[in-house]
DNA sequence: ATAGAAGATGAAGTTCACTTGAAGTCAAGG
DNA sequence: CCTTGACTTCAAGTGAACTTCATCTTCTAT
């Protein structure tokens, strides 16, 4: 069992974000010891990876709620859960491919550049 | 030269936002008619265009400001665009990077669920 | 000529995801 | 004993990027 200090050490996470993402519920059965000070297991880590790698990928605040209001709600409702992570599988290749597509209008920016300084060259170097 | 209407119809992009980016100077020389409406011509659609493409990729407004004040001096801030352009290159594909590992994760969960509901499947129909 | 749509401006409001502040509890060390 | 430091809670504040509002002007169609 880890205090919030060491789970902030280990996952670069701020103790804040820690108590609001518990506070918010995306962190269920976070335990405390005789003193109300919070103590994370392994599997409270494994949420907080978890939790991490949706908000990472742009999932809001809101629906990682409901993915685990849903957990705890238990077995039934793991079509649901799991038809909420294809969803969220379809939008982050959505995401890859807008910066893909966007990436390259950038490396075409960077094309012209190579142009232009070609260029000024030429005209620096009077040929 | 469309007016701001057509260019809403043809982005995408709202009235306001479009207000918006040419007051914090990400726009240069979009012009008025006698009445001061504004009007777009092909190069304010390549500038919104690419204006998009970096706020798409995640170039805050201000970054986006100084890019665009550096296009105004002129060609002595070439190098200094390129390289901004560069950077951000860069940081598009850690983007990419950063969403494939999260995609991974995301997808481990999608085949546990796959494990899980075998494993119902199984229970329901007792074998 | 006049209603209604479209455009302009400046200021204020909204949303999201945190972050910071204020005030208190508790254990350990000098 | 008492200070220090790591926690706690709840409320308020922040920053980024828009969006909405109020008010005014201008164009278009009947």
């Amino acid at each position: 069992m880890m205090t919030i200090k060491e789970v902030t050490e280990m996952t670069g996470i701020s103790a804040p974000t820690l108590r609001y993402y518990e506070k918010e519920g995306l962190l269920p059965y976070v335990k405390r010891n005789e003193n109300r000070k919070r103590l994370y297991d392994e599997e409270d880590l494994s949420w907080i990876s978890f939790v991490t790698a949706l908000r990472a990928t742009g999932m809001p605040i809101a629906q990682i709620q409901k993915y685990v209001s849903l957990f705890k709600e238990g077995d039934s409702t793991i079509a649901e859960r799991k038809t909420m992570m294809l969803h969220h599988k379809k939008d982050i290749e959505k995401s890859i491919k807008e910066l893909y597509f966007n990436l390259d209008k950038i490396n075409y920016k960077l094309a012209l550049y190579d142009v232009l300084e070609s260029q000024i060259e030429r005209t620096t170097i009077k040929i």
